[in-house]
DNA sequence: ACAATATTGTACAAGATTGAACAGAATGCA
DNA sequence: TGCATTCTGTTCAATCTTGTACAATATTGT
């Protein structure tokens, strides 16, 4: 814990040139894979409330970074995707990023990096209700 | 970092019990292994800024987990303390800590284990400022 | 000794996150 | 169909965290 928290601040800092904060950075890369999604599964991938999710978006939405789409079967849900603008902000974004998570994997070789991976979606997966 | 937050969720429940929140619970750990630090350190081991410690403290104080006291030689230092109380709360508290921890690494290998906890330090060694 | 600088803790405002309560819309079942 | 239940997104108040500015105290260099 201690870890990710030195991380984040790192991750903060990273980001804050291209005035991105990182819950609006961590929508963005889930926007960006799973386009559509309504406002609650991206709540569910973030691991925040749904209220989260209704108060980081129009910040985004201002910025340009994304829309939402009124689904015309189902009124309730809200379809999100990222525009152009958007797209192109994470792209740069992830270049900054990939050099953080370089730094961060230099510390320890491919080998044991991997099995990270793994143990930390084993763990994700246990505590998902 | 999303495991983390599934973790911390987790910890966050196991403590309720005790009407402790993780910021405490991080800083009686804290408090217990180095007594009588000040609040800047406490600050920079809980990777918080100043501030934080300070409106953090008060509500501790009041509910009896721990006490400060000026130091004689520099007035501008409070030396930080649990107190009897704090600590009984505290070795009940780890114990749901311990099963949360055992929890998560049931998930993985003792040695994957070992690994994981070099690597997190690796990390947070690097990042440290 | 003394002036400049640094350190410690505090105050306060801004921003983020949470959980509970709510309204509108969809679904299931009699 | 009708009615209860569930689901989605929103609102709002409470809480946490951060950063900046500040006051009091120490330290440093001359």
């Amino acid at each position: 814990m201690r870890a990710e928290k030195a991380v984040a601040r790192e991750l903060t800092r990273a980001l804050a040139p291209f005035e991105l904060k990182p819950a609006q950075f961590d929508a963005m890369i889930n926007l960006y894979r799973h386009p559509g999604q309504s406002q609650h599964d991206l709540a569910r991938r973030l691991l925040v409330g749904r209220s989260n999710v209704t108060m980081l978006l129009p910040q985004m939405e201002a910025q340009g970074l994304m829309r939402r789409e009124g689904d015309p079967k189902d009124k309730r849900i809200m379809r999100l995707y990222l525009t152009d603008e958007g797209e192109k902000r994470l792209m740069r974004a992830l270049e900054v990023y990939a050099a953080l998570i370089d730094r961060v994997m230099d510390q320890s070789s491919p080998e044991e990096c991997d099995m990270m991976g793994d143990m930390m979606r084993r763990i994700t997966e246990m505590l998902k209700e």
